[in-house]
DNA sequence: CCTACCGATCGGTAGG
DNA sequence: CCTACCGATCGGTAGG
């Protein structure tokens, strides 16, 4: 009988192996452990094969590290562009944007540490390229801001300052939020889009 | 001439290495590539000598992290203590706390960045002594903003989800800020307590 | 998917 | 402080 999530099993009832379990299972260790501190020996004992078979499936670990890396990235920048796409309110932008990455940060725990920690260790090209589509993200929430500022919506010294704080508090997110927590993830982001619209002082 | 910073230099000019000379070697490259991305010939090389003369200054790898880890947190404890204890007012505590707090994180960087990334590398019981401290100190802060909170000064949903935020932004400033930036650690630190009172719905 | 195996490197020790 | 060396483990390959 084939698993719903993972596709199909294997006669034995083990759930097949493929790309996708071996992503997952590195996701689940390097977020304890950190990318140096994982063995491709305990990614394949978390599968049931033996290391070797695991070159089936991938290429090298480095390329789980990147897939996980980029496949994180490009999913928080569509987030963020559907977030903000049905807005011209400045104050509804930022509202949404950081309610929808908070979100994202407490409901994808993994890859925000993952991303967080371990991005460095990826070799060039892609550390500058992953490092330049980060940056452009804080670029657009800055953005945001000081158009909410030229509109005397928000009353903010330094854009930058702030569109840092609003950011890094909800990447944090993923290191403390606990699913059996007191709260939800949305009453999490709920909160945090107050917060962020505290930062940059919105007087309504 | 012996060396002003770091102690004695040998008689070829180089400076002497100590234990201090280790640790510090060893900051800066596990904040650069992490504990386990870091290996002790790097450290050796970085102090112009070879891996095992480390052992005469030290007793372990583990050993080393141990240590950043340990006075990082005692220096935050105390930096915490010292900030508040002047002050009876929990407005007042908060910005100091705040301020003080996002101080260190700008001008100890690499001690940030080590503590966060690598703490869970401990073995225990460390580990759990470690996470105890970090802990305590969410909770000190959270105490301050309940007590704003009970006296009418804040006025804030769920006091732990604003102290966690007020920590994280402030940690968080370990990743971002350059020394050559253009604001200065000062400059930051009064604008990251500025955003923690406005968190809290700090109205004066 | 496996067993058998590779060179490289790891943290650490012996002995001076 | 060094050279010489250790067992263990690493990521990865050969070959089936």
């Amino acid at each position: 009988m084939p698993s719903a999530d993972l596709g199909a099993a294997t006669p034995d009832g083990r759930a097949a192996v493929t790309i996708e379990t071996v992503l997952d299972a590195a996701l689940t260790l390097f977020a304890e452990r950190g990318y140096h501190g994982t063995a491709l020996s305990e990614i394949a004992e978390a599968l049931g094969i033996r290391t070797p078979s695991l070159y089936n499936h991938m290429q090298s670990k480095q390329q789980l590290l990147e897939t996980i890396v980029r496949r994180t990235l490009d999913d928080v920048l569509v987030d963020f562009e559907t977030a903000v796409a049905g807005f011209d309110d400045p104050v509804e932008q930022l509202r949404s944007a950081t309610r929808v990455y908070a979100l994202r940060h407490a409901t994808h725990r993994r890859e925000a540490l993952v991303v967080n920690r371990d991005t460095t260790s990826l070799p060039e090209p892609q550390l500058t390229t992953m490092r330049e589509r980060r940056r452009d993200h804080e670029r657009a929430i800055r953005t945001i801001i000081t158009q909410g500022a030229e509109r005397g919506q928000f009353n903010v010294g330094n854009a930058g300052l702030a569109s840092f704080a609003i950011l890094e508090m909800s990447v944090s997110i993923a290191r403390w939020f606990r699913e059996d927590g007191p709260l939800t993830a949305e009453q999490v982001a709920d909160e945090y889009a107050d917060f962020a619209l505290r930062i940059v002082r919105y007087r309504p």
